[in-house]
DNA sequence: GGCTTATCGCAAATCATTCGCAATTGCGTT
DNA sequence: AACGCAATTGCGAATGATTTGCGATAAGCC
């Protein structure tokens, strides 16, 4: 509650800078990312912000996403599913781990397979501009670790 | 040239099995994957059947390209451009590594980088079903190394 | 050769996402 | 507080990849 109305003045400062507009579907937008722990699809976050403006509309749900896409604000991901799904991009670099059976997101990081992939690109001759990384996996019997935690819809 | 018949008549057999047919057009399209050496798409795959039998249909290769995949024949991969790009999968595990300037695909596997992967999922309570790892990058000035090059079209 | 039904070609249907455009609304300027 | 204009919105139509319904065709078994 607290960050997240830091976080939309400081977008709407760079809005500014940008000659754009803050308006209220954007900020009902960011609102409702901010407050997302998972990695809702374009339709998932139209449904949320809907219910506090049931004016606003897919479209620019979708203008909006591209736009704090190119801002750097959000990640978009594309997972099997095909469609593409966003998260709020103020944490550090990760990647994830679908559980196959719930459509639950894990969120994990690995220096290690980081610096492989550098290698590996590096022996082909190439430099590595981004990356995708997605575990499709089964939850264990027995096992009960936690770490970050994200559910998706 | 050689084990490309062999090939089809064995997939012929599973396509008995099953109770289905093989015709023309999934002979035609069978060949064409085999002797495909890139990650061609659907209408990649049309374009160059099509050269040989014209009477063919798009709906066809796509209703042949599921058929193909369910039955194991071939993987499709969908890279960041959205479409669904496929390979034959009578070879050895492997990740592709894309060239975001001219979008050729180059394979690579790395037992180090599945081994990790599983050592996270692991941590994570999680066993893995598949998983899907990309590398965009940029070819690097005076380096010359190659390996298990494939363009895409 | 004939029969059954899997398969095909074609056109229409989906589905996620984008676009065109007229109506609206931020917001810097009076 | 009102003005003016470009940025933005909502809506519906357009797109592009992939799927599907259906009548016509052709595998494969007798």
């Amino acid at each position: 509650m607290k960050g997240i109305d830091k976080r939309v003045a400081l977008f709407e400062e760079e809005l500014r800078r940008a000659g754009l507009r803050m308006t209220q579907q954007r900020r009902l937008i960011l609102r409702v990312l901010a407050e997302a722990d998972d990695h809702p699809d374009a339709k998932g976050i139209f449904t949320r912000a809907f219910a506090h403006d049931p004016t606003l509309s897919l479209s620019t749900v979708y203008r909006t996403m591209k736009l704090l896409e190119t801002q750097g604000a959000i990640e978009r991901h594309a997972f099997e599913d095909g469609v593409s799904r966003y998260e709020h991009a103020d944490q550090h670099h990760h990647d994830h781990l679908i559980d196959v059976e719930t459509g639950q997101v894990v969120e994990f990081s690995s220096p290690e397979i980081e610096a492989l992939q550098a290698k590996i690109a590096a022996e082909l001759g190439y430099e590595i501009v981004r990356h995708r990384l997605e575990l499709y996996g089964r939850k264990m019997p027995g096992t009960s670790k936690r770490k970050d935690v994200a559910k998706a819809d």
